[in-house]
DNA sequence: CTCTTCACG
DNA sequence: ACGTACGTGAAGAGC
């Protein structure tokens, strides 16, 4: 028996092209070109010929008119029309196929599903074949027999349906599958079918009536409303069922050795991946010189016989990407003309050959820091790389490689030296001494694109300098007390075990309660508690669902309690005692080209989100001690609101901020139509939860979630707050406007964000896009104005000599670790620098706090 | 490796 | 009809 795959290779493309178009971001390559329906397609039909390998394989397509749709205006219409970046893409996957030595067949005026049930009804017809057809197209499954099977992908893997599973699943002969249509239509291609028939009522009448026909034979044993549907739509019903069904006698000609797979062409396919840019693919081949990689340098062994320029790029790598604990691997300088390598142990002859140059590099904080534990104080870099592409691009890999390749520059991804080995060094010094080279060659064109795009300030008077107050931070490091962690573990501890036994007694049965699956069948199944949301894997547990079920069953709340300690001991005790450093302090890594709006994040261990809203887990923070004498801790006072002030101009809520009024209050006082003495608790923490909504972007039915009311009377707050401050309405308006008018918004220091989610057609992924561009240039100008104010702290500590450390940001806060004696210098300091690092249209103020401790210091 | 949950601003 | 708040990092479960 000789197997033939047929692919429906226009379902494949679409798939690929929505299933990567769904986040906004769609994947180009450097030219701007397309790609993602190509790597998708791609992938699949490696997939498929690794599978199945096949000895005889067809790939068949859509092409120009059909005849349905001319024969039939109202087919597949109301369809969005196809988009021309998946348009452009569908040439190069005929060729793709070409060079893969797969057939591929498109004849008009017929569909791909009609080429692929001519094939079918070939092997249906010859006793040696029979057949297997890949797509996610329930239409084709009308096609399979005996000899003629159907691949059904789904979203992950797929469901694999003969002639017995598909009779086990729908109780119908495939063949009916255009009955099934006839009755229920197709809304996607616009086949009407009988209206007011869905696709239950259908099948029911399919298994006691066998066909369209045999119903209408009948009719008068159906009965009721169904009896007068099928009677007022019947030529509808016909006419879908000549649409639905599937030609197959399409006069293409061949035969089945027309379509023998043949094999890949590497060299016609390399060519095509190379221009597509698909380096990953590309790995699977030998291939000839395409792209570059290699270089002449010279190896220096005494630094005295360096002879560089004025301006010279350094690049450094290290054996892994933490550079509180890595090792140098190799060093490599480039100038105008010159290229450079230098083993690890010339890091300290660094400050020596780069002094008084003009120097690049690429990831300067890693650079400062590895010279840092070198003793080495190098005067701060004039570019980085890495921090230009961010800005420029939202570029986020800390692996210069990734921006190398699409230059056509071959060197290895860190990844996957990192798996090998560093174990060649030939390769090793050809590919650092590469990376110096592009460091230098790039920097004109960033700088100018920097300028162009007016970021240059923000990159050189922000972002530079910022580098090295970070550095300084890491490095400097926070003091942790074990012996405070060691304690809360053990207390948390004791109360984990007391907790899960009363809870396997109340469950009536032992679990692991830290699985949200076993939890869920405990509390729903087994207890039989009111179900609420499912997950994908089972029922929802979370903090939000269960406050709900509170009163209802006793567990609930040790549940709860049992989950708050857990935390606590897995993520605030354990694992910060084990980031500790010899020095008996945490050094956490500040990513500064990371997050979308300009924030910093914290990682290994994450410093910015140290519990504090809850008692028991706020008593790690006393685990946090200064290494000076004491912690002073200066936070801005709702920095995001008085940011919507200024950029939104909403007189309302400026003239509050300017008379110091409590914004909460106020804006509870006029949502509820009452006087400021009148205004509750709980009216304040309403009107928070909406002033929190509205810089978020929030719908009636999130906000009722959140506060635990119904939608109508949430979007009523809503609806309030609007009329109450027409400015922010306007604002959000406005910039929603310009977002779709530029594909950007912007901070106010001009900090830039694209957001592509706005040219998606999927109305969700649209709307989320509408949030971040409302969202952004508050979150963003926050953030750029914490980032000055750190500077701006960092310089006048040096030009006051002072000793004080700051150690900290947690968004909107700095923490100082502060000497005794320079204390009221340091909050000098800090308040003033703070408060006036701006000036906008509302007054900045800040709160302050001191301690022992992290926890005092709050 | 993905999902779920939960810590922070 | 649909799904439903911005930005993060980390741990544990379970495939």
């Amino acid at each position: 028996m000789k197997r033939v795959i047929l692919v429906d290779g226009n379902n494949l493309m679409f798939r690929s092209f929505y299933a990567t178009a769904y986040t906004g971001n769609i994947m180009r390559n450097s030219k701007g070109f397309p790609t993602n329906a190509l790597y998708g397609f791609t992938t699949m039909i490696n997939k498929i010929i690794n599978e199945e390998k096949p000895e005889y394989i067809a790939v068949a397509f859509d092409v120009g008119k059909n005849f349905r749709k001319q024969k039939y205006s109202f087919y597949k219409e109301g369809r969005q029309a196809t988009p021309d970046d998946l348009i452009k893409q569908m040439p190069i996957a005929r060729k793709i196929l070409d060079a893969m030595g797969i057939k591929y067949l498109e004849l008009e005026p017929y569909e791909a599903d009609d080429i692929i049930g001519t094939l079918a009804q070939m092997a249906e017809s010859n006793i040696e074949y029979d057949a297997t057809i890949i797509s996610s197209d329930r239409d084709l499954l009308q096609l399979i027999s005996p000899v003629v099977d159907v691949k059904l992908l789904k979203q992950t893997g797929y469901i694999k349906y003969n002639m017995e599973t598909f009779q086990a699943d729908y109780g119908i002969l495939p063949i009916k599958i255009i009955d099934l249509k006839a009755l229920a239509g197709d809304a996607s291609d616009n086949i009407p079918g009988v209206k007011g028939i869905g696709e239950k009522t259908a099948l029911k009448l399919l298994q006691e009536y066998d066909s369209l026909e045999g119903i209408y034979e009948n009719i008068d044993s159906i009965k009721g409303k169904t009896k007068e549907k099928l009677e007022s739509d019947k030529d509808n019903a016909f006419m879908s069922k000549e649409i639905a069904t599937i030609y197959k006698e399409v006069p293409l000609n061949i035969s089945f050795d027309d379509i023998l797979y043949k094999g890949t062409n590497e060299q016609e396919l390399a060519d095509i991946f190379e221009s597509l840019e698909f380096y990953s693919l590309l790995k699977n081949f030998e291939r000839k010189e395409i792209v570059k990689d290699d270089i002449d340098f010279i190896e220096i062994e005494d630094v005295s016989s360096l002879k560089l320029g004025d301006e010279v790029s350094v690049y450094v790598e290290l054996d892994q990407e933490n550079y509180h604990k890595a090792e140098v691997l190799g060093i490599a300088l480039s100038d105008k003309e010159h290229n450079y390598y230098l083993t690890s142990d010339h890091i300290g002859d660094l400050k020596q050959i780069l002094e008084g140059k003009v120097v690049y590099t690429y990831h300067a904080k890693a650079l400062a820091i590895i010279l840092k534990r070198n003793q080495v104080e190098l005067d701060p870099v004039n570019y980085d790389l890495m921090i230009a592409l961010y800005l420029l691009n939202g570029f986020t890999k800390d692996d210069i490689a990734y921006l190398m390749h699409p230059e056509h520059i071959n060197v290895a991804f860190y990844e996957d030296v990192k798996k090998q080995g560093f174990s060649d060094t030939v390769r090793l010094k050809k590919d650092l001494v590469l990376k110096s080279r592009f460091i230098y060659d790039t920097r004109d064109r960033y700088i100018n694109e920097l300028k162009t795009e007016d970021m240059y300030s923000l990159f050189k008077d922000i972002e530079m300098p910022l580098i090295y107050v970070l550095a300084d931070m890491e490095y400097f490091g926070v003091k942790v007390d074990s012996d405070v962690l060691e304690e809360i573990k053990k207390e948390a501890e004791a109360k984990l075990a007391v907790l899960s036994k009363e809870i396997y007694d109340l469950a009536g049965k032992e679990f692991n309660i830290a699985s949200s699956k076993q939890l869920g069948e405990v509390l729903f199944d087994h207890l039989g508690l009111a179900i609420g949301k499912k997950t994908q894997k089972g029922y929802k547990t979370d903090a939000a669902t269960l406050q709900k079920l509170r009163g209802k069953h006793p567990i609930i709340d040790l549940i709860l309690e049992y989950r708050n300690y857990s935390k606590i001991v897995s993520t605030y005790t354990v694992s910060l005692e084990n980031a500790k450093f010899s020095d008996g302090k945490i050094h956490t890594i500040f990513k500064q080209t990371l997050t979308r709006t300009g924030r910093l994040s914290s990682v290994e261990p994450n410093l910015q989100n140290i519990p504090v809203r809850g008692e028991e887990g706020r008593k790690v923070r006393r685990a946090f001690i200064p290494t000076n004498d004491l912690f002073l801790s200066i936070d801005y006072s709702q920095i995001e609101l008085r940011i919507l002030a200024h950029i939104s101009g909403s007189k309302e809520l400026i003239e509050a901020f300017r008379n110091n009024q409590d914004i909460h209050t106020k804006v509870a006082a006029d949502i509820y139509g009452v006087d400021e003495s009148q205004v509750t608790k709980l009216m304040r923490s309403t009107a928070k939860a909406v002033i929190f909504g509205i810089v978020y972007g929030i719908s009636g039915f999130g906000l009722g979630e959140n506060l635990n009311i119904s939608s109508k009377e949430a979007s009523e707050f809503i609806k309030k707050y609007y009329e109450l401050y027409p400015g922010v309405k306007n604002y959000m308006d406005n910039i929603i406007k310009e977002a779709y008018e530029t594909g950007s918004v912007r901070t106010l220091f001009n900090r830039k964000r694209t957001i592509e989610e706005l040219n998606n057609r999927n109305y969700m992924i649209r709307s989320s896009g509408e949030r971040i561009a409302l969202n952004t240039p508050i979150q963003g100008t926050s953030a750029d104005i914490i980032k000055k104010a750190m500077v701006l702290v960092f310089d006048e500590f040096k030009k006051q000599n002072i000793r004080s450390k700051m150690v900290l940001q947690i968004h909107d806060e700095l923490i100082i670790d502060t000497i005794k004696e320079e204390e009221e210098k340091v909050t000098k300091i800090v308040k003033d620098v703070m408060e006036n690092v701006i000036k906008l249209d509302v007054p900045l103020k800040v709160g302050i706090a001191k301690g022992k401790d992290l926890y005092e210091a709050k």
